[in-house]
DNA sequence: CTGAAAGCGCTAACAA
DNA sequence: TTGTTAGCGCTTTCAG
């Protein structure tokens, strides 16, 4: 494990073991001298503090991370909350722990949230902010104190925040635009439903599809970007209207959740398996369009990794200090009718992802 | 963390911690009675060891992960490898530690890897068995002196083994068949190249793949299956004289990692981007063969997960005491030309795969 | 066979 | 501003 300890240090520098605990934690009651010299010793012998004997000695968890995501949405950030408390409860005895505080939506007190985790002493705050925004300046407010702000699942662009940790939006629509040319016949017309287009995710989502979709399909075109803004009415009517517009249609992309009504006014057309329908993430309502043909593939971002590598790069840093990456894209699962029962979503007793 | 403690037992027992100590791990230092008394009163209580004290005051690593795997097929190994380590260097101070043996191949060599990490007192031994009968006898007598045997990327079936941790080989037939199926028009011929058919491992997949084709792909057929017997040479041979026989044939799957000879076949007979090819896994030298169009997809075993999971089961049952569940199945990955970039075999400077 | 006690590296309370 | 010291829960001598 670990050699030099504070001990060594403390010798080095001709002070106590108390001083040096001081030095190390930026405790005020120390000269500034002393302390400079200090952590520069330590540097030198490259000191890595036990956590195992800090655990022991605190007695109570001395790693707190915090935890700020929206309860919304039924499915994925409840995936997400379980992939940060599974992992962290791995590093349990190691005094890491995590604090959740809970928005009401997407976008709405998130600097509250933020503000909050921040009073509790968090050293890593993980947020997913639906309204970059607000959160700005509270971020580089962070950062400055020296707490690491990590995004999940989507950004906040343009502050000092740590990290993101997400599937790269252009990916995903990418990924479909593949996937739907593979599905299809050159001069193939396809169309999108999205959530709306000022939000710069969905946007990125469209950008890729249309991008690789152009490539991989010789011909293809396509026809138009619907904006359901995630509200199931509107997104059905708009489907529903769509297929009479276009009797040629052949392909749908879903970029957000919200597929349910894009599902059933395919049905109310008669389209079941006629229409390729590729969408986004998963949750249980959607299996039996899978098995019906009607959902051909579903492009999984995978919350629960999601959480889990939050927790991962914030252990590494704290415990091992290791560097953050400036981005972690992750690579999206393609949820077919075959891999379908794998995923956590899926099973009544949910497995772990690895 | 942890409530009660070996003294709190001592208490109870009207002992020393010592006895405790002792009767713990069954140290032979102590009478029968006694430690009946004392294991009793420590489960009444749900005892859990503090691993921080633990590792405090072993000082060196105390929870030993040995991992025998071959050396061979340059990727897949070296991947399943890292993952093993870098997962393991997560729990470093907790006094996780993995050590590590090859073998030559796969199949030779394998129970004495086993024994020398037998000796080397593991309390986990991780193994991918590629000859289960030469093991089984290892396997059990481990398994009865309490040392857990993690089966990795492939099974040793009718054995005590703890779990094993792989890609269900049907379904990686399977989802070959419904990705090719979905590639295909109806009535589409296909074939397979596999390596050998006895062994169970490959005939799963074949198995996997002709039963979903048969019912994703109307009227498809598939023409044959071909044994390569991962012989470079032996392959291409043998796919150059498929595509002579069949010049209907519109779709290969390739069942084990040695794809390229097939892929200079295909070139070979001027197919590039005309016959659909689907393959296993994935390394640097299958990249321009997705640029050029001539693999569609491949079905991604993800072996640096299957490191990380078989250390993370290990320490959620040795840190934790989480049961190890008796079979782990993870979701491949699909690989296409969008997302061939963020796997780790692909990039210079590896990140981890979350 | 059992008990007593030292010490792992660190934190925190108290003394100086 | 600095030094000293008592633990945290466990392993490991060494005595009995």
């Amino acid at each position: 494990m670990n050699k030099t300890g504070i001990y060594e240090i403390a010798r080095l520098a001709d002070v106590s073991i108390g001083t040096v605990d001081r030095a190390l934690h930026g405790r005020k009651e120390i000269s500034e001298n002393t302390r400079r010299r200090i952590l520069r010793i330590a540097k030198e012998l490259g000191y890595r503090p036990n956590l195992a004997a800090r655990a022991l000695s605190v007695g109570h968890p001395a790693i707190r991370i915090g935890v700020c995501i929206p309860r919304e949405i039924h499915y994925f950030y409840d995936e997400l909350r379980a992939g940060f408390v599974t992992e962290a409860r791995r590093f349990e005895q190691l005094g890491v722990e995590v604090v959740y505080r809970r928005t009401k939506r997407l976008g709405i007190g998130e600097p509250e949230g933020l503000k909050e985790l921040l009073a509790l002493n968090v050293q890593v705050a993980a947020i997913c902010p639906g309204d970059p925004a607000s959160l700005c300046s509270l971020i580089n407010q962070a950062e400055d104190r020296g707490i690491r702000v990590i995004c999940v699942a989507s950004d906040a662009p343009h502050t000092a925040r740590s990290t993101v940790i997400c599937v790269n939006p252009a990916l995903n629509g990418q990924l479909a635009a593949e996937l739907m040319a593979r599905f299809l016949p050159p001069k193939a017309e396809v169309a999108i439903i999205t959530g709306m287009l000022q939000t710069e995710d969905h946007r990125k989502k469209v950008e890729g599809f249309s991008e690789k979709f152009r490539q991989f399909c010789h011909g293809g075109r396509l026809l138009e970007v619907v904006e359901g803004h995630d509200d199931e009415d509107e997104t059905f009517q708009k489907v529903y209207a769509l297929l009479r517009r276009h009797k040629t249609l052949a392909g749908l992309y879903v970029s957000t959740a919200n597929c349910l009504p894009v599902c059933h006014a395919i049905g109310a057309r008669g389209l079941h398996g006629k229409m390729k329908l590729i969408t986004t993430d998963l949750f249980k309502e959607m299996v039996p369009y899978f098995e019906r043909g009607t959902v051909l593939a579903s492009i999984h971002q995978r919350p629960y990794v999601q959480g889990q590598i939050a927790v991962r790069l914030s252990v590494d840093y704290l415990a091992n200090g290791r560097p953050i990456p400036p981005t972690y894209y992750l690579t999206p699962h393609i949820v077919m009718r075959s891999n379908l029962h794998l995923f956590r979503e899926i099973r009544r007793n949910g497995i772990p992802e690895g």
